[in-house]
DNA sequence: ACGAGTACCTGGCAGC
DNA sequence: TGCTGCCAGGTACTCG
């Protein structure tokens, strides 16, 4: 199957790129909006039971996840990468991960529902029309977090050394960091001045230092605004609010990038994603 | 180990 | 208006 297929066509013939509607979907900043809002709301409390709907994510979480947990009281809520971790007394954790179109809400109800977590008078749901999202018990072997200080210039050099695949695509191996997905690595890349289609091994070590400065530039600049909310089927939080990041979104769901030049879709598809840059501002 | 390709899923859209 | 089929995305899997 080739995706790009109906694109490559002569000029003149080809259709205009489709202008799907952009969405924002949940990275390290829309997450991150999301623990601190179910910390706030539920720290402290005792689990008072749960259930998983018949229909339930892609992969199915085991039957037993929510056993024993009732009576624990959520001792803290953490996030790693794009993981939501709730640490219950007894040493007891749940990890969710959002996928693409998870959120969390207290109360309400949808016909998409696929955990549903009570604390007494509070209840977390989990809904998930497109069943991405799981749950779990344990993590991933993940990158460092990148706004920690082990993501520095230094290791994000030695990360890319000798690897061919995109820079973009490396961005978003959540091996090598944690929590960047399409959204914000089209944007950090813009704001680096580098193409995503850019092979690792090519980044110069000033390169590298502009990158990291500029994933954590992006991503602080995201997560101050909690998050970002665009098109219908997009990231809301708890309180099903929309967050504001979208707005300094330079890149990602735009037709002329925030400098004033026309954007163009990389030929290639990265990372199985195709992907939108600057050809005047990025090099 | 690495990189490319693909399955998973469904709302919303274009094109007929 | 209604139908069909494409497309988006993150992760985990396979294959070479």
């Amino acid at each position: 199957m080739s995706r790009a297929g109906s694109r490559l066509g002569p000029p003149g013939s080809t259709p205009a790129p489709r202008a799907a509607e952009p969405n924002t979907l949940p990275e390290l900043p829309e997450v991150e909006t999301v623990r601190r809002a179910v910390e706030r709301r539920l720290k402290g409390r005792r689990f008072s039971g749960g259930s998983i709907s018949a229909v339930t994510f892609n992969r199915r979480p085991s039957p037993g996840l929510l056993n024993g947990l009732s009576g624990l009281r959520l001792e803290k809520v953490l996030r790693r990468g794009k993981y939501l971790i709730m640490r219950f007394s007894g040493n007891r954790v749940l990890t969710l991960h959002l996928g693409m179109s998870g959120r969390l809400v207290f109360g309400g109800a949808s016909p998409h529902t696929r955990l549903i977590l009570r604390f007494g008078s509070e209840t977390l749901r989990f809904i998930d029309p497109r069943r991405f999202g799981r749950a779990g018990c344990a993590l991933p072997r993940l990158g460092p977090e990148p706004l920690d200080k082990g993501f520095n210039s230094r290791y994000l050099y030695a990360s890319l050394r000798g690897r061919r695949a995109p820079i973009k695509a490396l961005l978003m191996d959540q091996r090598i960091v944690a929590g960047i997905g399409n959204i914000y690595a089209t944007e950090a890349l813009f704001e680096a001045g580098i193409r995503p289609g850019r092979a690792g091994r090519r980044l110069s070590r000033w390169q590298a230092r502009r990158l990291c400065a500029s994933v954590k530039k992006v991503l602080r600049a995201a997560v101050s605004l909690r998050g970002a909310t665009l098109g219908d089927a997009s990231y809301l939080d708890p309180l099903e609010r929309p967050g504001k990041a979208q707005t300094r979104l330079k890149v990602y769901g735009r037709t002329a990038g925030a400098c004033g030049h026309p954007l163009r879709d990389s030929r290639k598809v990265i990372g199985g994603r195709r992907s939108r840059y600057c050809p005047k501002c990025q090099k």
